[in-house]
Formats: C-alpha cells, structure tokens, sequence
DNA sequence: ACAAAAATGACAAGTTGGTGACAGAATTTT
DNA sequence: AAAATTCTGTCACCAACTTGTCATTTTTGT
C-alpha cells in the first residue's frame, strides 16, 4: 500500500479525494493543518505529499521548501486554486513536482500522482526510521546516529524487514521465510541468529531492537 | 547545454517556444515530423522531449509510447490544445511525465520543465561537481582539484552518469544499462570495474567515489 | 537448578570487486 | 598507407568481504 499525506483544511474536498484515492489503492492520512503534517511527516515519511497552498497556519509553498530541503526525494503536488501563472512559477521554485489547480478531475490527479511516482521510482516507505537508525531506501544506505553504516546485503535485507514492521513481533520463521528462503532453499535456524547478531554489532546494539524469546524480534521506537 | 527536441508541426509555435527556452539556456531542436523525430532520437537522445498531440504522420502518444519503451528515462511532456480530461488521462497514460495545455504561459512552461529535468537528473546544470572534481559539459573537460584530467569516452560517460545521480546509489546493472548497454549490446559485467578502476587512477583515488557492495556505486560530497 | 533458546566465536567455502596484463579495435601521427 | 599510440573489453588471479554452519557459552523462564 502506496501511503500520501493530503495537507488541506477543507474537510469536504480532503474527503472527497482520500475516497477516491483508496479506491485506487492508495493510503491517505489528511492533515489538516501545516503543523500537523510536519509532525507526520517526520514521524513516517509517505510516498508523495499534496498539498493545498492556503493553510490555517501558513503557507504550503513553506512546508514545500521544508520537505525539500529534509528528503530530497520526496515528491510533493501541490493542489490549489491559486491558478495563475505567478503561483505556479512559484509553486515549482519552491521544489514542487507538479501542480494542479482547483476545481480538477480526480482521474487527472490520479493520472499525474502516478507519473510522479514512476518518475521517482520511490518505492513504498523509502524512508524508514527507528530511534537513531535510519534507512533511505533509493540511497541503499544505512544510519545510525548520523552515521553511515556499510551493511551487507542479509543485513540490510534484515534490517529492512524489521523495519518494515516496525512495531510488530515478527517470528523467526516468518523472518526466515522472507529474507531467506524466498525460493524454498533450507537455511539452519541459526544462521538467522548469526546475522542479527552482526547487525547489532553494526548498529552498535540498538535498544529499540528487541528479542522476544521464542517467537522472533521486535523493533520498536523506545525514545 | 541541454538538448530538447520539440516535435511541433506548427512554425509559429515552435519558434517562439525555442527562442524563449534558448534565452533560458537550452538547445532546442525542432522536429516537424514524428519520422524525423524518431530519426534524430535515435542518433542522438536529448534532456527531455516536448512533444505535440496531433502532428501530420500521426499521433504523439504513438511516438511517447515508443520513446518509453525504448528510453525509459527520457521524459516526455506533451504540449497540446487537446485539454480535456480523457486526453490528459491517455497522455500520461502512453507514459508523458507532464502535459501542458494550449494556450499556455511560456514561464510556467519553463517551470514545469525545470521540475522534470531536476526529477529525472537530466539536470540542466553544465558544471557539475563533488568534492574536487568537476565536469565542464561544454568544454567536455574534466578537472580534479583544478587540473584537467583527460579521460577516454567510456570514463567520461561513466563519471558524468555518476555526477549527474550524485548522493544516490546507482547499481551496476544501471550503469551498464546506461553507460554501455544503450542498443542491447553485451558487455561484460568486470568492464565496469575495470574502466572504474581506471577512472579512479586518473583521479587520483577520489573519496567522493564509494562502492556499495553487492549493489553498485555512489558518488557523493564528502566535505 | 534445569532445559530450552539465543548469543557468540571460529572457520571454511563462496562471492565480489580490484588489479595487471594482453590483444584486437579505433584513433592519431608520420 | 603505414606506423605509433591510445582505447577497450576480456581474462586470470588476488584480496577482502560475506555467509552458513558448528561447537560452545550465556541468558532466560519456570
């Protein structure tokens, strides 16, 4: 599932295109004002913004800059009524990907959701982050506290899925399943614990990595 | 210089559009025809094409379709009278990154163009740079710390692919994809490393230029 | 205290990328 | 046109890293 944020403070609009969207497999968190959608947003980092440039607190083209200059990535449409030439140029200046003015049909805004997303060719949740560690997923990179971490690729295959559910015990079967026995190969049961092992190691034995004896691991923020 | 190709039928139009966007620093070359488009395509591929819906050969969305399956990179925006919903819809369906309607601002033009060409890192910059070393497209010279270094073609192609992704990992198969493999030809998977070898002893082992093993490379500032 | 589960250290086999050498192709010089 | 030079792709080999496994120790819950 494909996650969007809808910055806009009209509830009947927000309505109207979250709707629309999850009929098209999106998921679509609506915030209805510029502070929340910070707090998202560094909370969990979706695929693409829209975003509405009239705002109770503010400006979106501010929050624009904002996301531009965090997750260079990170793809953003604005969606506004401000329709002149002078908006739109200004619009694109502070880092848009496209515009769309209001009123506009959905299936336009659906047609050029998806050029973007092919364009960026982000794949869903391509930031993810638990405490201090940090994974930008178009960069193949790894961080912890700032710091670069060179992983090899069951590492970070295990890393990510962890990640990737943040929150959730995960069993060790499931894990051995997924990062391992993709094509049905037998891997020993230890060799699960060996990696996780030298993950620690890497990521210098994070808290928020959890063992929860004879299930699996959990990974979850503890800060 | 960045190279456009503007396939547009109508004298007119095309010229005032290419003077406009040549002020702005582009090279605009116009096709009046999809067969002399698909020629000068294929002898030579641009930043980004502009292209027109109804043209006397044929459709554009015929020629967008070509275009992306032959050159899933190189974007494509549309630039057409036809405005209503549907056509927008199948533009970007035969896989046009922005469509633009007649009559439109040659500035927002100019915007959205910038917004594809920065999305796609067929970046308008001529100087591209990291840490000491940096490229002059015009001059196709090639300085580490202020002394020209002179590369073969297949160094060069392969340090400005490298530059113009700056700060993201780009696998080797992309490279090879891009640098070599451009009409289906076979190379060997060690060229790559042999010819970055090779790069790498002309600029003098640059720490910019990291390998990600298992993955690919990735240039980035590291000052 | 016990047994089960997980962590750890060590190791051998397997990958992967870096390296020097070489020969044919392409380009430049004579 | 011939010779010299440079470029390019390939190969064999090496070093570094990765990975799965085992034997052993430590931790954990009861």
């Amino acid at each position: 599932m494909v996650d969007l944020y809808y910055i806009e403070d009209d509830p009947n609009i927000a309505l109207a295109v979250k709707e629309y969207l999850e009929h098209k497999n999106f998921h679509v968190t609506i915030c209805a004002t510029l502070a929340k959608a910070r707090q998202h947003i560094k909370d969990h980092v979706p695929a693409c913004v829209l975003l509405d440039w009239n705002m109770p607190d503010g400006r979106g083209d501010d929050l624009c800059q904002w996301i531009r200059s965090h997750w260079k990535d990170l793809p953003v449409i604005f969606l506004t009524v401000r329709g002149n030439s002078t908006d739109i140029v200004s619009g694109f200046k502070s880092g848009a990907d496209d515009y769309v003015v209001k009123p506009f049909e959905l299936e336009v805004l659906y047609s050029r959701l998806l050029a973007v997303l092919r364009r960026t060719g982000n794949v869903a949740d391509q930031y993810l982050s638990c405490d201090g560690i940090r994974i930008d997923q178009n960069l193949h990179a790894v961080f912890c506290n700032s710091e670069e971490v060179f992983l090899s690729t069951a590492e970070y295959q295990l890393l990510l899925y962890l990640m990737q559910h943040k929150g959730k015990t995960v069993t060790r079967e499931k894990i051995l399943e997924q990062v391992w026995d993709v094509n049905g190969s037998y891997v020993n049961n230890n060799t699960l614990t060996v990696t996780m092992k030298r993950l620690r190691d890497k990521l210098s034995q994070p808290a928020c990595l959890k063992t929860i004896r004879s299930v699996g691991y959990r990974m979850e923020d503890t800060i």
